[in-house]
DNA sequence: TTGTATGCGTTATCAG
DNA sequence: CTGATAACGCATACAA
């Protein structure tokens, strides 16, 4: 076997005719170790290609050189997010290169939330976790802590959190929405949220409202589970109500899809009829007829900088939080001038 | 801190008056021990409450009690593949019951594939690995092989392997969609394919070939990369010929909606002019106007099963090759009757 | 049937 | 100021 023959420490100790743990001082630059002997020991472990055992490392200093991302939503939501990989690929930019890994686990039925990291913090499988999808009151904060484990937050949470956090202003990306829709005329609209349980679906559709109300804009504020069936069903009664909005604001990609699919079957055409914009900016999303107006934020850069903080944070640097680049509205076909006069019931235009 | 103070297998051989080693026989079932003393031993770890600790026995027994999922494709294409998510939910589904954990590695820029199973196996960092997208003579296989991992192949590779697989016929799911277009009276039909270095690709282009064929059908295949952008370019090369088919099957729904947009930019209705099936029954499919006909797997049964299968691996069990349920075509609004006449150019409809 | 020694890297403690 | 030693926690080959 390779890993059998792998030289160890003893091995350099041996050949540089020192103790085992004056090498490891001196490999890990630490101070006590004349000039002479270190140039010797850096030499043997040279010669021997040695390189420590992560495992035995692991064991010595307690830590697993892993970080834990638990994923708490169910796989049809998160397939329909393009989120994750995105920001998993910018994670493994940063760990990729740190020599730490990713340890990825999700809340399966049958096993709960806290159980999950529970597991994780059990002989420190992980040193830290990322959380993600920040709720309100959010008791992951204590759970993980509690713990023992690092962690960084995306967003900032609205209970007390001894961690750092990297935050993007989704709000942001909303108000250039409905700034949007006030240039095109809209004076009606509404907004397809995400639960109000969920910190950054409550950021949008306060912004949504805030803004709106900015412009003297009339605003509804529907409010679903992210999933596209929601998002048809509050499309459906938005645009078969008594007075049906010129614009609709949704907060995913994935339920302003299936709301356009809506508005199709509805006799609409958008963005004539209806204008409709999404979060996300899903690839797939340029390729509809009509190509999708979206809201994108660099996930992938999110990841990074996420890694870079936690990386940072089992290093023992205090805790800090960052703010990103604020997400941008990429303006595609799907919204267009504001109906002259508001349509009154579903099919018959102005 | 917690870890500090919890109890070892020395406070469970001093309560139980024997060695250490004597305690680890006995906690592991080995023979040798007395029944006297194994009882006396068990009593004493239930006592204490103790746990062996993963990371001494992770050194000592060599193995890291992960398994790895090397993601190879850019986060675009995932993103827009409902595949992963469902799959790494079957995963844990299992791992999460059997102390396992699952690391997932991407390939980053600059770091080549090869090295990212260098890196995992390296400190063994995992026992072994899935191997997804099988290619054509994937060099993958001869990798891990070399580097003394465990695997398990999604798929029977084209090469000598070693490893266990677990199989989905996605052939037939292809033929259930051709065979369908042959009901509706279509003549005429189109494939817009995956790569044909990706095993998956080619055995559905192949089956998709052999059933027109079968059924006397004329039929053409596009090449493409899985990503919406060149499903749409392969779409608007084929309506925009000469002959431009009366149905197009493809390879994954993301390039089915998107060959949908094209068709619609257009000005061809959807299933009346042309008719489309995807693959992979996204949640989104269901939600287009029209809602989307596709050909659904289960990825999560074959995340479950691929879970088991490598923790059988792991446990010295010999290869075996297992073959999940057949996919199943999912008829929605895409499909329809062939038009009476083919189609001369764009636009005009018999 | 049971005890002992060894392996693995780090670090607290002790000796020169 | 430099360096050696032992302990950490578990499994296991070997000795008794």
């Amino acid at each position: 076997m390779a890993e059998a023959s792998r030289p160890t420490i003893a091995d350099v100790a041996r050949r540089a005719g020192v103790s085992k743990g004056l090498v490891s001082f001196a490999l890990n630059g630490k101070p006590g170790v004349s000039p002479a002997s270190r140039e010797r020991i850096l030499a043997a472990a040279r010669e021997l290609g040695w390189t420590p055992s992560m495992r035995a490392r692991s064991l010595s200093v307690g830590r697993s050189f892993a970080c834990g991302l638990v994923i708490g939503r169910s796989p049809d939501v998160i397939a329909a997010d393009p989120f994750f990989p995105s920001f998993i690929a910018g994670l493994e930019d940063v760990f990729s290169t740190s020599g730490l890994v990713l340890v990825l686990a999700a809340v399966t039925p049958g096993r709960h939330e806290e159980q999950t990291y529970r597991d994780l913090a059990h002989d420190k499988r992980v040193d830290g976790v990322i959380l993600t999808d920040l709720r309100v009151g959010d008791p992951r904060i204590g759970i993980v802590d509690g713990l023992g484990l690092s962690a960084v937050t995306l967003g900032v949470p609205d209970v007390d959190s001894p961690f750092s956090s990297v935050s993007v202003d989704d709000g942001a990306g909303i108000r250039h929405a409905v700034d949007h829709l006030a240039d095109l005329g809209h004076g009606e609209i509404a907004h397809v949220a995400g639960p109000e349980t969920m910190l950054h679906a409550a950021r949008r559709a306060q912004a949504f409202a805030e803004t709106a109300r900015a412009h003297g804009m009339r605003a509804r504020i529907m409010t679903t589970d992210f999933s596209a069936a929601e998002g048809a069903a509050a499309t459906r009664a938005l645009l078969e109500g008594d007075e049906p909005p010129t614009a609709i604001v949704y907060s995913n990609d994935h339920m302003a899809v299936a709301g356009l699919g809506i508005a199709q079957r509805l006799g609409l055409t958008v963005p004539r009829d209806l204008s409709i914009t999404g979060f996300d900016d899903t690839d797939l999303g340029r390729h509809l007829h009509p190509a999708l107006t979206s809201v994108a934020t660099d996930a992938r850069a999110w990841g990074a900088v996420a890694a870079q903080t936690i990386l940072e944070a089992l290093a023992g640097t205090p805790a800090k939080h960052l703010d990103l680049d604020e997400p941008t509205l990429v303006i595609r076909e799907s919204t267009g001038a504001a109906p002259r006069r508001p349509r009154r019931s579903r099919g018959s235009t102005a």
